[in-house]
DNA sequence: GTCTATAGCTGGATAGAC
DNA sequence: GTCTATCCAGCTATAGAC
């Protein structure tokens, strides 16, 4: 495959893995302390080394938040182009939203990294961006699938989703009073933005009730 | 009215003027550093004293917060309760939707003091919470006169307003590819909460057009 | 690569003179 | 109430031995 030595290869895989231990314990000292209140440290500490060792693999902190973005988008585009078991569009679409708001509200501080910009100064590298960007060409494709093909479209279903997410988090971070309405959303804007192509388009009845978790 | 001594007024109307001054250099330094970059040093340089003085006036940063909060809450209650100019009820509500967005896109740290939690360990007090409440009886009150009464869709309301102004300052700072569709969200979500009771409340069509800034 | 030890800095908060 | 001077804690990041 390549002309680096065999033992090469094992070193950078360690190398490598070692480096996914590292971001393995940020996520998960982030996820209890919030991505402000993660200390190298204390990260550190978590991750079984000590601060210096850190920085024979990150240069420096926001070259781990940008490891820690890299993984969270990673994930949530493997997490959003997994395929759906639905009988039509519609209820694939709720099922859709639901994926992504549980995504979100499971865990706040990767929701802050990746949809809003929590972290001063910093700012995602083109790479580990990319695969973010797949994951909103795949939320195009599926509202494409059920005919919302407008730009202006796309934008308010964004914006319905995320104001979901953010009022849970905000104002009743453990409970369900904003998630337990992501079905009433998604007919609401299916019924403004879908074509008018037929009766039946109109509305989706409750078919997944109870389909969640 | 009071027992206490006309000069025991002054000076108390004295600090109160200079506790206010020093909101005001506070919310100034955070529009431009974001809360969590403001730093008493720098406060305190702007409001032209050092340091201890603030202590003077301040149990605590978080005091300087919560004193910050109650500015704000205050400023958006009081905007929320001015009348609107409007020919109907649907174009009343598109309007006071646009009064939310510009009030929060406008200061993007009031906006997450305010609205998110994005500064650690910090809750407002109960008497600066206040004016956040009377706001939110406001907002209530408005889509009630366009018969949205269930608790559900005033939900609904608020996840779709703060996601316009979330995607809005996050991914599109300073421009309009949100705020832009302001009226049509509020047409979806009429359409869709609002009791049929005849055919003109269906649409609003575009009556407010031009009507914003 | 990993450690011990520490530099260098910045933050909130305080002591004590005036 | 306001200042000068400072404390003390915490942080990121580095030097240098092994």
């Amino acid at each position: 495959m390549s002309k680096v030595s065999p033992s090469t290869d094992w070193r950078e895989a360690r190398r490598a893995s070692a480096r996914e231990a590292i971001v393995d314990a940020a996520w998960e000292l982030a996820s209890e302390v919030g991505l402000a209140g993660m200390t190298l440290r204390e990260l550190a500490r978590r991750a079984g080394v000590t601060t210096p060792t850190l920085y024979a693999y990150f240069d420096s902190k926001d070259a781990i938040y940008d490891a820690m973005f890299g993984r969270a988008a990673t994930d949530f585009a493997d997490l959003m182009a997994e395929p759906l078991d639905a009988r039509d569009t519609s209820a694939a679409l709720v099922s859709y939203a639901r994926r992504f708001v549980e995504f979100c509200t499971s865990d706040v501080a990767r929701y802050q990294l990746l949809f809003q910009r929590t972290v001063p100064d910093f700012e995602p590298s083109p790479e580990s961006y990319a695969p973010a960007v797949r994951a909103l060409d795949a939320t195009r494709e599926h509202l494409a699938r059920n005919g919302i093909t407008e730009a202006r479209h796309v934008d308010v279903w964004t914006a319905l989703l995320n104001g979901l997410v953010d009022q849970q988090v905000s104002n009743d971070p453990g409970g369900d009073r904003w998630t337990r309405l992501i079905e009433e959303a998604v007919t609401m804007f299916l019924s403004h933005c879908r074509p008018a192509s037929g009766a039946r388009t109109a509305r989706s009845g409750s078919p997944t009730k109870g389909h969640q978790r």
